[in-house]
DNA sequence: GCCAACGTTGGC
DNA sequence: GCCAACGTTGGC
């Protein structure tokens, strides 16, 4: 299995709102991007990934899964975009702060503080360990 | 609101 | 195929 981070504007896609989906899940979609949508054309069913808040908040806070490989993007026209579908597995005890993992050396290579601008990352499985210890979750 | 970093576009 | 110009993202 393999571990991923997504990344969203609370104010147009949020924790709750994906909450809300249930484990019927949502499309990933909006994704134009290369990079972004090629590490979500790499996933597989039941991969895990961490929500991030951007702009505000600007921390992880919560766990999701995947649940559909990746498909066309409903939102485009164009067939090179595709996108995954993802499910609420659990909030964070405790949210996991941008300051806080920059501030933590086992942390310094996240490609959330290497490539902020990135919208769908790669996360390696000590740095998931870690982000979950911090945030108070079983891995 | 600013600005640095990054990705994309398009003229040559 | 290069690279300058431009647009967007996102932390600060």
């Amino acid at each position: 299995m393999a571990y991923w981070l997504f990344k969203s504007e609370p104010d147009t896609w949020g924790w709750d709102d994906q909450v809300a989906k249930g484990d019927a899940g949502q499309e990933w979609d909006g994704v134009r991007n290369y990079q972004a949508r090629n590490n979500m054309k790499a996933m597989q069913v039941g991969d895990r990934g961490f929500f991030y808040h951007s702009q505000k908040g600007l921390e992880i806070v919560g766990i999701v899964e995947v649940c559909a490989l990746a498909h066309p993007d409903s939102t485009s026209d164009d067939p090179r975009w595709e996108c995954v579908d993802i499910r609420a597995v659990r909030p964070f005890a405790r949210p996991v702060s941008m300051a806080e993992i920059k501030a933590d050396p086992a942390l310094s290579e996240m490609v959330l503080v290497k490539n902020s601008r990135l919208s769908v990352q790669p996360v390696t499985e000590d740095q998931w360990r870690r982000v979950c210890e911090l945030g108070g979750t079983e891995a």
